[in-house]
RNA sequence: CGCGGGGUGGAGCAGUUCGGUAGCUCGUCGGGCUCAUAACCCGAAGGUCGGGGGUUCAAAUCCCUCCCCCGCAA
């Protein structure tokens, strides 16, 4: 069987992995075009690529999916599957028509629930105890397509979304490993998604990782989690840039303004009183120009005035 | 060459403007106090000041160069 893989992000790269070991014919990998990244704007490749050139695999960074040049590739390569895992960008019809087994998509969430392009970050935003992975048939729509494995995983209170990020794309690859096998054993099939159960999980921005504090200490505590690490929340301290990397909860609280810096307890942080009854107990921090470190670490160096207020 | 901040005992920082004995908080180790302690008191160890070169009687500090870390923006 010719695969075809498309993806772009670290996020892809365990699939591709396990398309690899497991002795598949890759016969190519397309992947976004390098990109000026980071700072100083270095030109840099996709993880996707980096693996495909280690392994001697083909890889192609068409600019546009909808001209001709790439239709021909299309031709030439000729496919058997197509295999999307993070790809970047919506497949024009003609793609998903082209391989005779179709367009086959990992995404990182129980479908219809979180479709779109931040599913890992999201679910934690919301508190959600439980997501995962489903494959389907990809569709014209965003992740719109008939559903074919599902496998499911338990989120920590404590994790965050860079560590979901990372067993996730571990459980993509075993989910993807389950549904070749499915199509290859002829017992797959296909489940449509129920539309009016769906929700839509777009990508984060900077807006959303501000931290309100007159939000729940819950409510905190899952932004802080779901935005690590990144864009990171962060909030002002005496008008200067915070980012908070790590926080908990306590009930040790005080009746006063949302926002207020009530008292710091060596070892444990600084508590910040929330819209509730609760507070968040800051353990992590990192202002502009200096590394991310314990406020434990913070305090040695600086000092925190009890009172003040953040945001 | 996108803009900018930074590298000083184990951690976090001051000192650099205007060269002149390496300083603070925390930690570590030892001792003391205490029913007890993560608290308090006394003491000690621990640093080629990111690397290299230059100027100088003398460089953490001034000049040149290289390396590394980080914020913004993309």
């Amino acid at each position: 069987m010719r695969v075809l893989f498309m993806g772009t992000p670290e996020f892809a790269v365990p699939c591709l992995n396990m398309l690899v070991e497991d002795g598949y014919n890759v016969i190519g990998v397309v992947t976004q075009p390098d990109k000026p990244k980071g700072r100083g704007r270095r030109i840099t490749s996709p993880p996707v690529k980096e693996y495909a050139l280690k392994k001697g695999i083909n890889v192609y960074q068409p600019m546009k999916l909808k001209d001709e040049a790439f239709n021909n590739v299309l031709i030439e390569l000729n496919p058997d599957i197509i295999i999307v895992v993070a790809y970047g960008k919506i497949l024009p019809k003609y793609i998903l028509e082209a391989p005779q087994y179709g367009c086959i998509n990992v995404h990182a969430s129980l479908l219809p629930k979180y479709r779109g392009a931040g599913p890992i970050q999201w679910s934690i935003i919301n508190g959600e105890q439980e997501t995962g992975i489903t494959t389907m048939y990809m569709a014209e729509g965003l992740d719109t397509g008939d559903m074919i494995v599902k496998k499911q995983t338990l989120i920590d209170a404590n994790e965050n979304a860079g560590m979901l990020h990372d067993r996730l794309s571990q459980l993509g690859a075993e989910t993807l490993k389950e549904t070749l096998r499915q199509l290859e054993n002829g017992t797959i099939s296909r489940t449509p998604q129920c539309d009016e159960e769906a929700t839509y999980a777009p990508m984060l921005n900077k807006t959303i990782s501000q931290i309100d504090w007159s939000k729940t200490a819950i409510e905190i505590k899952n932004l802080v989690r779901g935005v690590n690490p990144w864009p990171v929340a962060y909030t002002q301290y005496q008008n200067e840039l915070m980012k908070v990397w790590a926080v908990d909860m306590s009930d040790d609280s005080v009746d006063t303004t949302p926002g207020t810096i009530i008292k710091y307890v060596k070892n444990e942080g600084l508590y910040v009183k929330a819209g509730d009854e609760r507070c968040i107990i800051i353990k992590e921090v990192q202002f502009k120009g200096a590394r991310r470190m314990s406020i434990d670490a913070y305090v040695a160096g600086h000092s925190i005035e009890i009172g003040e207020i953040l945001g």
